[in-house]
DNA sequence: TGATAATTTGACCGGTTGGTAAACATTACA
DNA sequence: TGTAATGTTTACCAACCGGTCAAATTATCA
């Protein structure tokens, strides 16, 4: 008889890893829309062009499912974060974090529309992630913040809510881009809004923590 | 016979307005919490205390129920962006729409989740008032801001982009909250949150828009 | 008070849900 | 090539879903 993924100890076959990915694929764009609750493993199932008994041989139950596919793509969303660089230049880093940050909403809304969904539920599966790792990340980078502004590189700033208002700013692009395209209208139907978006929060960011564009002494 | 809710035309009873009301506030805890497809309609009749039939009795669908629950807390959501003066300060006026926003967000946050489940799941039963109402509304608040800006109160800026971070930013305490709480630890278990998040914003907008704390010339 | 309208309930319905059993087909590999 | 492990499908299940119905209960007011 087959065993499913999770009994298994034996490598992986080609077959498995097709499978699994195109499962994933299809759980992603199933509970990025919908949620935990709202999706229906027949909707993965078909959107992943397999039975629904085939789907289940690869991840037993949907809460498998969601919970291989949140994991998977929790490590790669905080990549922008960790390549905060405390060494660099204060200005093109916080720049840079921005222009990922929004690529990726731009090119991973889905992802981005995934935790989204997550936290706004409670984050009944991922609470020990965020409490753990997240929180680690965070407190470092904040730490690295703290010293820019200590040492007058930047304003005197709450470095949490710093990064709070880059991660909101940039992810209602990809949250929140219904809206953000029914108020800008239809003439702005293409990528172009990202540019404004990117221009826009350059302004903002480097304003509001005193530093001009090209890097400068703090105003008196 | 007795005739449900929609198809009355006689002035609505006592009960009527009670059993609404509390069947709203389920709908609400409910429908923010997990969304329209994820929410079922036993659970609100749970929360609201009654039997699944009473309920279909003065909402005849789950959709009515969500549809009716939507167009009541649009309107008092946008209310403090209505305020929005052109007449005024352009400092006070975004200092004190930050404000509101946040205390919104502490406030109500069921109400800002309801909006951020329906935006993120494609807003399927609200994208005419997103068009409608909703971009009227910004647009002539843009035009404001847009005014202010070439009067040289306020730096030059895309004054959508300037709108949406101010949606962003401040509704990020309500519908990502989890996440906040997980990342600034318990040791912030009170409202504290939200003055440092006021105080940072309030920097970060008026020191992005070139504007000091107290209402001056911008810098050459 | 009594009759009429408004409200509430338990039993129920057809369709969908997540998941299973077992027969069948395909692959890997000795 | 044979065969054992892996992969796929059909048929199915019990629980749950949104919603209906008719009977029972309660409120209203002449």
């Amino acid at each position: 008889m087959a065993l499913p993924r999770a009994a298994r100890t034996q490598r992986r076959t080609r077959i498995q890893e097709e499978k699994e990915e195109q499962i994933l694929e299809a759980a992603l764009e199933v509970f990025s829309l919908h949620g935990f609750r709202g999706a229906t493993v027949d909707q993965i199932a078909e959107v992943a062009g397999m039975s629904k008994p085939n789907l289940l041989y690869y991840f037993r139950t949907k809460e498998a499912m969601h919970r291989a596919l949140i994991t998977r793509v929790l490590d790669t969303w905080l990549d922008p974060l960790r390549e905060f660089d405390a060494e660099g230049n204060p200005v093109a880093e916080i720049r840079s974090y921005i222009r990922r940050k929004l690529e990726m909403a731009r090119d991973f809304p889905r992802e981005s529309r995934l935790f989204a969904n997550e936290i706004l539920q409670g984050a009944p599966n991922i609470e020990d992630e965020l409490k753990g790792p997240l929180k680690e990340l965070v407190d470092e980078k904040a730490a690295v913040i703290r010293a820019w502004a200590k040492a007058g590189k930047i304003a005197k700033c709450d470095p949490y809510h710093l990064i709070f208002s880059i991660w909101s700013t940039t992810q209602h692009y990809a949250d929140f881009d219904v809206q953000v395209r029914a108020v800008l209208g239809q003439e702005n139907a293409g990528d172009g809004r990202f540019e404004d978006a990117a221009r826009f929060l350059e302004q903002l960011f480097l304003g509001g923590l005193n530093v001009s564009e090209q890097p400068a002494s703090t105003s008196p």
